[in-house]
DNA sequence: TCAAAAGTGTTTGGGTTACACCCATGA
DNA sequence: TCATGGGTGTAACCCAAACACTTTTGA
């Protein structure tokens, strides 16, 4: 112990992306800030690491705290520690960011609640965050593009029951690129990743879509083997992707 | 400043695995520790980070003392941050990978320093590490390996002229498979990564191989595209790499 | 009947893969 | 002359890519 404290300590937060998609966009979840530095500013939500708490379990609690929801997605990204990152002093902040559905967020919210200092913002929207939290989210979007790529975390995104449009534009939101549709269908499916519920869209004005749902099991399997994804028309497009032309 | 006292302060360790290759094996440099705890057990070296210390700047200060090296190939990874990870109380570490060409190691090398308490050990052979820093080497290893697929960083690891036979072994050991020579080379060289330099090998008991050096300017243009490197005998070859059958 | 999105097959070309023999050198 | 690794080309196959029309519904 005597030998720990010859040492600088810092405090330290987890930052936390949190990602959602309404069918258009893609969306990260702001909060407004209640106090200096920057108060009612939006930026992403995070909290201090306590004594006793693992840096997991501290991103999930800012999870949960604020969208009630639990056993989602969650990945650690990048640990942020510039020495004047925080106006008020050094605080080293590790960024994770979730995958969540937007329904089950609402359908989570109490009235009243934190619901007045938190919304969604489109991610091509965001225009300038306060400390570093552009460079975070940004680490986390691109963290993010390349997963998507080799494991099929798109799902967390959707609800339960979805079309092959829906996902086909999930995709293209996330890779802000543009797909074929019959051959995102072809390779979607020939994955053996989704169940063909037998049910339809309903009340839209066209011909309604089949619903997919995901299969749970298949997909464990695939990521407890690391499977390669491997989204399909990935040369020419993957190119795109990372500004390469 | 007030706003800061109220939470919890750890200390702060980078951690860095640095990755040698000597034409057969992958190795890591590790330490001899000269204190408690896990006095005299080999261990990855890190350092604490101090007050007004950016993250990169200690983990280069981590290699620089213990190789006299700089402006080496380095990558932030994962932070570890379990609160019973270090016995003597918590300390987080944000572990870092660095690329080294042994023969630069060796040059710099004083005599009678820190020699007796550093040594490389083949990747395949490290056993039981100190702390989680297992964990850290696991990580860092599936970091380099994924990396080396879509960014041409093994030139980190070779020395400035060197042949394809080297080239393609390195691939080999990283990756942990075996390739195919002709493919292999067809591939590398279409890259136009390569400069043919004129010279050969002496001195080998067989015919002597041409020696390259690398296209440093080409490789910075891939490097700030981001573009997919994509070795060659993927598509297979991954689903060994990640263990899918 | 119109608009709007769902749904569906085939052809083509390029790149990965598999594969075997001769060459140059030192011992 | 022998052992050792260096060096080279081609054919088969597979998969990504490009591409257009019919179907179903609500308005």
């Amino acid at each position: 112990m005597a030998l720990l404290n010859k040492h600088f300590r810092s405090p330290f937060t987890v930052d936390n992306v949190i990602f959602g998609f309404d069918d258009e966009d893609l969306k990260v979840l702001l909060i407004k800030r209640g106090e200096d530095p920057f108060e009612n500013k939006w930026a992403l939500p995070g909290y201090f690491v306590k004594e006793l708490e693992d840096l997991d379990t501290a991103a999930n609690r800012v999870l949960e705290e604020l969208t009630g929801l639990q056993n989602v997605y969650l990945e650690q990204v990048q640990t942020f520690g510039k020495t004047n990152r925080h106006p008020s002093g050094r605080v080293i902040t590790i960024a994770y960011y979730s995958l969540i559905k937007i329904s089950d967020f609402t359908k989570n919210l109490k009235p009243g609640s934190i619901a007045q200092t938190t919304a969604w913002f489109s991610l091509s929207k965001i225009q300038h965050l306060p400390f570093d939290h552009s460079d975070i989210l940004q680490a986390c979007f691109q963290r993010l593009q390349k997963r998507v790529r080799n494991q099929p975390v798109g799902f967390e995104l959707l609800p339960p029951k979805f079309t092959l449009s829906q996902l086909q534009s999930l995709y293209e939101a996330i890779l802000n690129i543009e797909l074929d549709k019959r051959n995102f269908r072809k390779k979607i499916l020939s994955m053996d990743l989704l169940i063909e519920l037998g049910e339809y869209q309903e009340g839209v004005a066209h011909r309604p879509a089949k619903l997919y749902e995901f299969d749970k099991n298949r997909y464990k399997e695939f990521l407890s083997k690391g499977y390669v994804f491997d989204l399909s028309e990935s040369k020419k497009q993957m190119a795109k992707v990372n500004g390469y032309h």
